[in-house]
DNA sequence: TGTACATCAGTGAACGCGCGTTCACTGATGTAC
DNA sequence: TGTACATCAGTGAACGCGCGTTCACTGATGTAC
């Protein structure tokens, strides 16, 4: 508890700035991201229009920090995630709080995870935050990787070409330099897959076809970590 | 080949409103499905802007256009691959064919499944379209479930859940009223899986890793058809 | 083949609107002696 | 504690811009006799 040398006219600046941010999200939801307008917020907050140019050098700033915050939250959703448990049960509780925290605001997660806004490019900031994350990630995939390696996605023949490539690349997973390629595997199908149910999901695609999205999604981490025996 | 009883006049119609939609797509490549501009594609063009309602009743109406054209084209792409074969190399035809479509122009491509459009709503048709697409998706996936129905993805306890709530929501597979579950799952699967990992690619979330997309997709859809056999 | 008429593509002016952003200014809040 | 000054939040007017859309109109193209 150091005492906070923030001054009062600080902290009234970072309390304006919250409530613009808040008020952009609102707009975000109601009109998407792409007509996210200054003077909106401004009148939204009973100022007047160039106001804001107090708090945001221009819209781009104010975007860019949304970005930012969206990765911000996300990164420690997934960094509160426990750390207790088998592997393949903290692949489970990641994969929980990364669609819960979807859920809880698909237009944040389409500002990251979205249709990419061309001429628009993500700061040097959420590269690093999204390592933070994948870090968490490969943790949990060595974790699951270690107890049963025949139990990561594609253990049989199918990613022999990937495993090749990932030999040579695997800059992304330098937090693990130990990992097993399996680990990696396992990483990337994590992200690849739950992406893939969740875009589907939060896009509606799911709703006109009358299924329940949450059971897809579980049946996708099932499969992530006890892959399907031959019943035949 | 009939006789087309097209007029000469109509036959402008649809050469300027097919110019149009070229143009609409030139636009959205460069800035975004959002800042379509009818004023813009008609400078373009060289005409006023008011030259367009001749041929469009409202802005609306050309996106809504473009929309279903998109869907028209990938339900076409699907319709056009091979039939023969076994099922493992059929839905690995329709997953090569799903990414050159959507690799090709990842615009239109996020005009479909990218973020959706607050306020806007697709016309009945695409649902009909996207009918179309699964059709064919499940007639590849009952052959290959037939000839091996633990090959499907989640064969194993994973996906138990599932099973039993598409025992009771198969209207969206009603055009193969006898496919076994094993079938839709792998139908849900393919989309799903193949839809996470193009997002990813297409949103450019993989070039930041180093990573090349056409091995990971590879790689799932290996999964798709050959699970992971225990290596132990 | 020629004339009279209808159809329709495209124009230019105009409407009201909201946008991002700049600028000179007022008034309140904090700081230094 | 009181006064003089500096800092900074917020305003209102203004700039130029592009948007979707309407309207009355011109001129070319096609049709009917």
């Amino acid at each position: 508890m150091t005492a906070s040398t923030t001054t009062p006219r600080e902290r009234y600046r970072q309390q304006v700035r919250t409530e613009v941010k808040e008020k952009a999200w609102q707009q975000i939801a109601g009109s998407g991201a792409s007509a996210l307008s200054l003077n909106a917020i401004a009148k939204q907050m009973g100022m007047s229009g160039p106001a804001l140019y107090r708090y945001f050098a221009n819209r781009d700033e104010l975007i860019t920090e949304l970005v930012t915050d969206a990765y911000r939250s996300l990164a420690d959703t997934f960094a509160a995630v426990t750390t207790d448990g088998t592997g393949p049960e903290r692949l489970a509780a990641l994969a929980a709080a990364l669609r819960g925290w979807a859920v809880a605001d698909p237009h944040r997660y389409f500002l990251i995870y979205g249709t990419p806004v061309p001429g628009y490019h993500a700061p040097d900031d959420v590269t690093a935050i999204a390592s933070e994350m994948m870090s968490v990630l490969l943790d949990a995939c060595a974790a699951a990787i270690g107890a049963e390696p025949g139990a990561a996605p594609g253990a049989g023949t199918g990613a022999r070409d990937l495993d090749a490539h990932l030999a040579g690349h695997r800059e992304w997973a330098d937090s693990h330099p130990d990992a097993p390629p399996a680990a990696l595997r396992t990483a990337l199908a994590f992200w690849s897959r739950l992406h893939g149910a969740l875009s589907l999901e939060l896009a509606g695609h799911f709703t006109g076809m009358g299924l329940d999205p949450a059971l897809l999604f579980a049946a996708e981490v099932a499969a992530l970590t006890s892959p399907p025996t031959m019943t035949k």
